[in-house]
RNA sequence: GGCCCGAUGGCGGAGUGGUGACGCAGCGGACUGCAAAUCCGUGUACGCCGGUUCGAUUCCGGCUCGGGCCUCCA
């Protein structure tokens, strides 16, 4: 019994986490479609299924977990990114993915233990549709495969509508080739000049939804304990995956718990391209603005509720991080165990407000060594605290002369002298602190 | 039109059937040459209308507003 809840969204409530093996926990959440610079929207999951993980292994142990996130490297947009500029698929995905590889260690996001590919698959896709087809789940045509929805019994259990529902709400043009306007696609045919692979339905790619199917199989097994994402996959992406899934293994359940992070959007609005709003980790690191101060920011707000992200909340998220710091610096790096209190927020639902007023609590009472250790558990507090309070290490060499010099000029009672340094320093963002052991400098 | 979620002080953000956490900002004080940092103190809020109840922010119903999905999307 690990005492952690989360909220199902396929129960809509929230459960008891009761693992299948507490010694075998298999996590898998949807990583991102590799074609361009990932944004703060799409690190809202990474962050948390990481902070989902991190407390999976802290009360279960460190080998109980696995933990995959796949890479989407074949989708429609990639595909025009590449026929827009004339790269190589393979190219864009590969730098794409780097991107996201550095943008995530920059906000502490571990590696999950599997990172599968797409296109690394299509052999077992091609199995699973097999599959399908042959137990009437799916039908070819025109080059296409389809799953047949009203194949599937429990289709719309994980997002909670119904065929009927969609039906009245439909305003979809249904393709001649579809039996059924709700079916969906699981490959399609490639143009010569298109990314495809051969398939006995002809040269094609997969579809989305299939993909995830096909690596969770394969990596982490039949059923697996939690799956996560974005809540605007929870349809039809996680449906269409979950009935694929069931309808290949005999109804087995693809997953026992569906989790889904709420939106975020940017000062009130909704990040888009035509807004001209999208902001990329990568913009905000350029900035100035440090990974973990980002990750704060992410994480004072409950994940399944809406954020609205500002730079007011980055300049409290770094405000605060500056405080606990203080708190390390100067005392002895030991090891301890989280706060109990702290944990117990998390395991409820991964309660993150309130794990971080209860850090606010440790901070206060001085104990660096269960403040770190609590910290860490979200990923925070993880630098050194002097390198946190400069900076990173592009100090300039002059700051401790200049520092020295203003000390000399406070002896010497020359006050404009000792406020000229300390105002042209501010000015380069140096923002200098007096303290009974002289004056240590950090950045602004 | 259908399904789902949300609405708390200047801002962020928990929580609870019965004195409404915590943080940021603000204000007052201590400290400081003055600041910064730190410490002490401090004000303001539960969208609207009904219902249940001795009592609702908390439960139920309706409404309004906002968000997600129904087409690619974290």
């Amino acid at each position: 019994m690990s005492g952690i809840r989360l909220y199902d969204t396929a129960a809509k409530a929230k459960r008891d986490f009761i693992p299948r093996d507490p010694k075998n926990i298999t996590v898998y959440v949807c990583g991102p479609t590799v074609y361009a610079r990932a944004h703060i929207g799409n690190f809202r999951p990474a962050i948390t299924f990481d902070l989902l993980v991190r407390l999976l292994r802290h009360s279960h142990g460190d080998g109980a977990v696995t933990y995959a996130r796949n890479i989407t490297d074949i989708e429609d947009k990639i595909m025009a990114r590449a026929a827009e500029t004339g790269r190589d698929l393979a190219d864009i995905t590969a730098e794409a993915e780097r991107w996201y590889l550095e943008d995530a260690a920059a906000l502490n996001v571990l590696p999950p233990d599997i990172a599968p590919h797409a296109t690394d698959h299509i052999d077992e896709m091609i199995s699973m549709m097999t599959a399908l087809i042959e137990a009437g789940h799916a039908y070819a045509a025109e080059g296409h495969v389809l799953f047949d929805v009203t194949s599937d019994a429990k289709y719309g259990a994980v997002s909670h509508r119904t065929l009927d529902d969609m039906v009245a709400g439909s305003r979809v043009e249904v393709a001649p080739y579809k039996k059924n306007p709700h079916d969906f696609v699981m490959w399609k045919p490639s143009a010569d000049d298109q990314a495809g692979w051969p398939s006995p339905w002809g040269r094609g790619r997969p579809g989305w939804h299939l993909e995830c199917s096909a690596m969770i199989a394969k990596h982490l097994g039949t059923t697996i304990d939690i799956h996560g994402g974005g809540q605007d996959l929870v349809f039809p992406h996680h449906e269409n995956e979950a009935a694929q899934s069931r309808c290949t293994h005999a109804g087995a359940p693809l997953a026992n718990y569906w989790l889904h992070n709420g939106f975020l959007s940017v000062d009130a609005e909704k990040m888009s391209k035509s807004l001209g709003n999208v902001v990329t980790i990568e913009s905000l690191l350029s900035a100035g603005h440090r990974g973990e101060t980002i990750r704060l920011a992410m994480l004072t707000a409950h994940y399944r509720q809406p954020l609205d992200w500002t730079d007011a909340l980055l300049t409290q998220a770094k405000t605060v991080l500056d405080r606990w710091y203080r708190v390390l610096e100067g005392a002895p790096v030991l090891t301890a165990e989280p706060d109990a209190e702290l944990v117990a927020a998390l395991a409820n639902d991964l309660g993150t407000p309130a794990a971080i007023a209860r850090l606010g609590v440790l901070a206060g009472t001085g104990d660096a060594a269960v403040l770190r250790a609590s910290a860490n558990l979200l990923g925070l507090l993880e630098n050194d605290p002097a390198e946190w309070r400069e900076g990173g290490a592009d100090a300039d060499d002059d700051i401790d002369a200049l520092i020295a010099e203003r000390a000399a000029a406070k002896a010497a009672r020359d006050f404009a002298t000792a406020d000229r340094i300390r105002n042209d320093l501010a000015a380069r963002g140096i923002i200098l602190e007096d303290g009974p052991d002289g004056t240590i400098w950090r950045r602004e």
